[in-house]
DNA sequence: TGCAGTGGTTGACACGTTTCATATCCGTGC
DNA sequence: GCACGGATATGAAACGTGTCAACCACTGCA
């Protein structure tokens, strides 16, 4: 098959043990041998093979990500940061795209096992497996992204989500909102219970009771399931009918973006909508949207970098959690006036 | 560090042969050892290390996917494809982003080579560099992905890119428009050319010269930079203005649709906008957009099937070339009754 | 009693690399 | 002339698995 180490030996005529020093540390090697040996190198067209290196060194170069869903650009934002810091470690990345599904989940995480990779990322589904416990037990460090960690002993990058929730609650309460819809999930990710309950918190604050909040829960988080739940909305009752709507992500805000304006309703004069997440498309739509916003790149960066600190044996757990920040954009921008209108009245 | 096949062996009372054969012919190996060993493996919490089996079979069970642009949802879709066959296949897949960056596309293929992966599934840069002819000098299968193989001797999945030019050409024609843009890139990649090429060939057909298009090229293709080729448009006087856009991918047509709306440009009243690969946010704009659908989903898993067969030594290369559909939406629906009155006037 | 056959099991070997203790060479200072 | 040290080079050992020829115990048959 292809040339090994020991062939380029041979055809450079040095032993196998100074092949590998010119591959690992050329400085120790003499200019003649050197040469003759990269000659040999490309003249064979070899190439290290990274299964032995790897056996030999007990660990790979390699760090496994695993996401909810590869089709959000959430993720694929995460994973850029994520990447961008395994590049510089010379480390490459295996995304696995688990679907929210803890069978497809559970299996990757097997295979990364086998893999010997040096780490996982991962935001998991609902039930934080034991799967993960037993990685950890094995010695494979793993990060949690855009979960916190639920004890100690592991490291998280995540958002305060309660804080998110209650900031889109209470930006659309303080222009005159008096009617709220909520469109989460049902699936029972911690993250999008905490946005629901930030947005529970804000309403009872200012309202003292919920009632005036609708709840949605479609079983995934998807622009289609966005435009059902609009469907509903948009059935209801004029006089319970919410005039504003907070999607626990942007692609459910898309969604309902997308149905509000099929059905002719305006978005913002007749229905406000915040999204979660401001990947790149909730500012693009055609009303850009207010959306939370989270430090997409930067958590794949930070998570990866907690990785990587944690081969190091002083290492502390970090759990680290970012403020969102609310970017108001035209989806969620009139109101104000009309409100105070109808509050006097 | 982490349990061997010999632990698992002392550990059962077996010889190491027998584990593995555990492993990999169960039913060779008596009920009683079976259940010794399996017993044993749990205890241990053994995994296989997947190094020392590629290191023996001479090649791992991975597979290499390199996309031009990791935040296009076009290439998520193809991702999603390829990992479905994949996984039925038992192979990991190694996602990489070259983001249209030869450097980076080539770091990524060395790694690969490095890795022993089966094969290589990339969408290439511009100049197909000869690092895929050394790959398959290698013995390395390569297929590529929207993209035509230029020789024999290779497989593609490609789609007929060409025609999908002349589709949305010929269908803005046909709807009155006179003056039309097309927005593509800079960067030399055939795929946006020979649509470019389409969009020509249907304005020669049609209108005997091609003085009514205009040409935009930026350098990359993002939301970003088709809001810039927009505002361009904007700017210009009204008596050449184009009344219809082209874009090369639906991110650039999400951009001008975004930019033309905050300028008060109505889309598709005043400005039609056309994009390419029908990628799901582009049917969710508020404004759904018509587009260029590619089999996206499909042509990964194709992809992927011609890499897998390319095992087999009575392999033919094929080069499979989907025919593009255009999906009419409502940004570029009007027009056709005023479009008529301006030509007789 | 001997022999062929069978279902299970064994353990040495090989895969390609890195590492490390050891060997070699050459120049330098005494 | 000799000991010493630095710069290079060497090759055996080990990493964990899969394979395979050999082996074993046992059965059925002649």
């Amino acid at each position: 098959m292809s040339a090994s180490i020991r062939d380029v030996a041979r055809r450079a005529g040095v032993s196998l043990g100074t092949v590998s020093n010119v591959l690992n540390r050329p400085d120790q090697v003499s200019v003649g041998s050197r040469e003759r040996v990269l000659a040999a190198i490309a003249e064979l067209g070899f190439v290290r093979n990274e299964s032995a290196r790897q056996l030999r060194a007990g660990t790979s170069r390699t760090l496994g990500l695993v996401v909810l869903d590869i089709a959000n650009p959430f993720f694929t934002d995460v994973a850029r940061g994520v990447s961008e810091v395994a590049d510089d470690a010379g480390l490459a990345v295996i995304l696995c795209n688990s679907d929210d599904r803890p069978a497809k989940e559970s299996a990757y995480l097997d295979l990364l096992a086998e893999q010997r990779v040096q780490g996982v990322l991962i935001t998991p589904t609902a039930d934080l497996a034991p799967h993960l416990d037993s990685l950890r037990r094995r010695g494979v460090p793993v990060v949690l992204v855009d979960r916190r960690a639920t004890g100690p002993g592991q490291c998280s990058v995540a958002v305060d989500d309660v804080l998110g929730g209650r900031l889109a609650a209470d930006h659309l309460i303080e222009r005159g909102h008096r009617r709220i819809a909520f469109v989460g999930g049902s699936s029972g990710l911690p993250q999008i219970e905490e946005r629901h309950a930030g947005v529970v918190a804000a309403v009872r604050d200012q309202w003292g009771d919920e009632d005036s909040l609708t709840v949605f829960a479609p079983d995934v988080l998807t622009v289609a399931t966005g435009r059902e739940a609009a469907a509903q909305i948009v059935g209801m009752p004029a006089a319970v009918r919410p005039t504003a709507v907070i999607c626990a992500n942007d692609l459910l805000a898309l969604g309902v973006l997308q149905e509000m304006t099929r059905h002719g309703v305006r978005v913002p004069e007749e229905c406000a909508i915040v999204g979660y997440d401001d990947i790149e498309f909730a500012a693009a739509a055609a009303v850009p949207l207010t959306s939370v916003r989270k430090p997409r790149q930067e958590m794949g960066r930070r998570a990866a970098e907690l990785l990587l600190a944690e081969a190091g044996d002083d290492h502390v757990h970090e759990q680290i959690v970012y403020e969102p920040v609310l970017v108001v954009r035209e989806s969620s921008m009139a109101r104000r006036s009309t409100a105070q209108g109808e509050r006097t009245a």
